[in-house]
DNA sequence: TCGCTATACTTGAGCCGTCAACAATGTAGC
DNA sequence: GCTACATTGTTGACGGCTCAAGTATAGCGA
């Protein structure tokens, strides 16, 4: 477990230098693509990136300076605000994908077998907090 | 490995709330404990515990502060400044190893066999950065 | 001995995330 | 419809780390 705190760091580096994006700005913009409409309440958000309410509203902030993200409101709960992802933040994802999924694909095929992956993917799974999210990049 | 975020936030908090320690700060008194005239030099330290020079300077401010680390001169290379792990560190270390090293213990032992908990430290093994130094935590 | 480069460490600025406190809205029970 | 509690989200203060730049020392080759 020693080894993600680099591995993490060189990730989060890569997708930075490569496209100005943090990590959990990839995996915000990822969650967001998936989602019908697009869009999610941000505290779903936080749940999903393992983030707190105010981490997410941060994190936004600079999606939303970047006009990746939009504010959307709910019709029917005054309370929510969603985080509605725009053509541009559909693109960005897109691009920064490219790079991020093969940089990780590249480490851990280098260092396991078919077999191995499998293996590993099914114990850490056991884990809390949905740990394949990782192996499973997007896009 | 998205686990991982959650993960070492909860043995971070553990260990912050019952001893006023964060994990790296733990990991220092840990790595001085072990060597040879409880001593590291800033820089060694910092690749140990996967840190910038420059965050090993803050955290060991701390360290210094409480009183857990001093820092000592080196006689031979003037550039260097030794981290030296004090008798009140050694024992704060000791008193949070308890609670630290049983949490960890629980955490896999309620998840995973004997077979697997190997299984799964032969796979991690192979990655970066000595990751095997987790489940080895201490003294 | 001089000058160059490498190494050890610190410092200032800034980012990213937390927590605690708060405002606003929703909801359930009476 | 009121009251009381829960939920959603933002804000201020702050911690912990990084990067870039700077200081000081070491060591090497001409």
């Amino acid at each position: 477990m020693r080894a993600h705190a680099s591995t993490t760091r060189r990730f989060n580096a890569e997708l930075v230098s490569e496209h100005g994006l943090t990590l959990n700005d990839y995996e915000v913009l990822l969650h967001l693509s998936r989602e019908e409409g697009r869009r999610l309440r941000r505290v779903d958000l936080a749940e999903r990136i393992l983030l707190t309410p105010s981490g997410i509203t941060r994190l936004l902030e600079g999606l939303e300076r970047c006009g990746y993200v939009e504010r959307a409101s709910c019709a029917s709960d005054a309370r929510v605000t969603y985080a509605q992802l725009t053509d541009e933040g559909e693109a960005k994802l897109r691009e920064a994908a490219r790079t991020h999924v093969s940089g990780i694909r590249d480490f851990f095929q280098g260092r396991f077998s078919k077999e191995e992956l499998e293996a590993l993917g099914g114990l850490l799974e056991r884990l809390p907090a949905d740990p394949a999210g990782d192996l499973d990049c997007g896009v």
